[in-house]
DNA sequence: GAGCGTTATATTCAAGAAAATATAACGCTA
DNA sequence: TAGCGTTATATTTTCTTGAATATAACGCTC
């Protein structure tokens, strides 16, 4: 492989890191920026809007995570003088810090392999 | 997180680790264990067999390997004594021994991660 | 030359995922 | 009460992926 059949200006590694519920996805990089993007800015669209996602989407994704818990992640609000909002809960931005440092410590081991395979 | 929010019981940490092309995906976990089964029959029908896995689906990943380097991983043939056969190239096998040893430290990297996250 | 098992390739069909569109509810402000 | 920006939800449409089906070529054996 090294020094012929791979070159790193055509090949790179890849990949992902999740964690899984009983049926669905609980967490992934996607789940978890817009849970930063929650946390910046205080609404769902326009966490949204910042990922180039529809607010539909958006709005399954934190459904789903919270419905997957019994302590929800993100808290929601209807109304008001600003229309409304979203922020996020301790056990969310519990979730963000933890698994967003395991997402850090995959990227160096997708480095660390990338050296190994076609540095 | 750890104590409360996710209990290992129902919730599990999962990942993919690939090689990407410039256009195509080259390698991954379900190519390399293609790969290991055209080592073990000698035959790609017989490997798609073996996986569950349409022949077309299993002869087109085997074309976009091909495809993507410059040595083939698979070398085949048509007709012959026994219908003809398929069989990995020297590449082939040097890229199923690094890529698969890759695979192997990217589960142990999991088994850590769980740990750390939900054990 | 007929038969066999395999590779090689095109076409159609079905299912699932994602995107687009639409509408309503909510609670403040003016 | 009308307007606003947001959340909440259903429906339709499009795209992508995989499965299914079909056919031909190839090179040996009988």
């Amino acid at each position: 492989m090294k020094e012929l059949l791979l070159t790193p200006e055509s090949f790179h590694l890849d990949g992902r890191l999740w964690l899984q519920g009983p049926t669905d996805r609980f967490m992934g990089i996607g789940r978890l920026e817009l849970l930063g993007h929650i946390a910046e800015t205080g609404s769902i669209s326009k966490a949204a809007q910042a990922m180039g996602m529809s607010y539909k989407k958006a709005w399954d994704l934190v459904s789903s995570m919270n419905a997957q818990v019994n302590t929800p992640l993100v808290s929601t609000q209807t109304g008001g003088s600003h229309g409304g909002g979203t922020v996020l809960t301790p056990a969310g931005r519990q979730v963000l810090e933890v698994f967003g440092a395991a997402q850090v410590r995959f990227q160096e081991f997708i480095r660390q392999e990338t050296e190994r395979l076609l540095g």
